[in-house]
DNA sequence: TCTTTACATCAATATAAATTGATATGAGGA
DNA sequence: TCCTCATATCAATTTATATTGATGTAAAGA
């Protein structure tokens, strides 16, 4: 494999890692489903899933450190958004792991 | 919404929980990593990744308990896989999150 | 039947991550 | 300027998860 493809592949591992580690707590899916619907204030997401308010501002970022959401702030509110990019890396991701997933083993001996 | 399509999305959301959570820790993905290369019995998983034989085994269990893999015994030897059907209901999952995703949030006041 | 090999499981411990309740920040309005 | 509201951050604690080293199990060969 040449290089610059590996270091590619290394860094879309990485990305991944970063992501997937962001998306497996059942709290910061909730969120994540709940942007699916479109951009959210954080008033309203904490009005939705009904937690304190904390809690949410603390898995807010770690989302947004992952980069899986952006924010953009509007007077005293703070609007949340799904990054398109980041679910399109996880799922090229997916995608690379699947190419030669199917291929037997040799056997043990 | 309908009610069946709803249940659907609910099932999808759970299933993925399960995988992302499974996804979640480093060594797990080093596994699928090289899963992704092909079906791989449990010692040369250890003697690639080159760490202790309860450790692999024990996220071998996670990942199968999540239905990312497969096992497959021969003889004294056990053969795991990815499960490709589990990483495409995870792409399926990714795809309905960005569908409506972009759309603009309401201004609150 | 005894031994070795490949793998799984378990109890104890270590490590990491989430929750809580309180406080800080900074924008806007009175 | 002072107050309120929306959100972020922090320290202490709780809870969840991973690691370690030892032991268990089942297959195969001597």
């Amino acid at each position: 494999m040449a290089t610059a493809i590996k270091n590619e592949v290394v860094l879309e591992n990485a990305m991944a890692r970063k992501l997937l580690k962001a998306l497996s707590d059942p709290l910061r899916l909730q969120i994540i489903e709940s942007l699916s619907g479109g951009e959210r204030c954080v008033c309203d997401l904490i009005n939705e899933i009904g937690l304190a308010q904390s809690k949410i501002s603390f898995h807010l970022k770690v989302l947004k450190d992952a980069g899986l959401i952006t924010d953009r702030q509007t007077g005293r509110w703070v609007y949340y958004q799904l990054n398109i990019d980041s679910l399109n890396s996880l799922q090229d991701w997916i995608e690379l792991l699947k190419e030669s997933s199917q291929q037997p083993s040799q056997a043990c001996k």
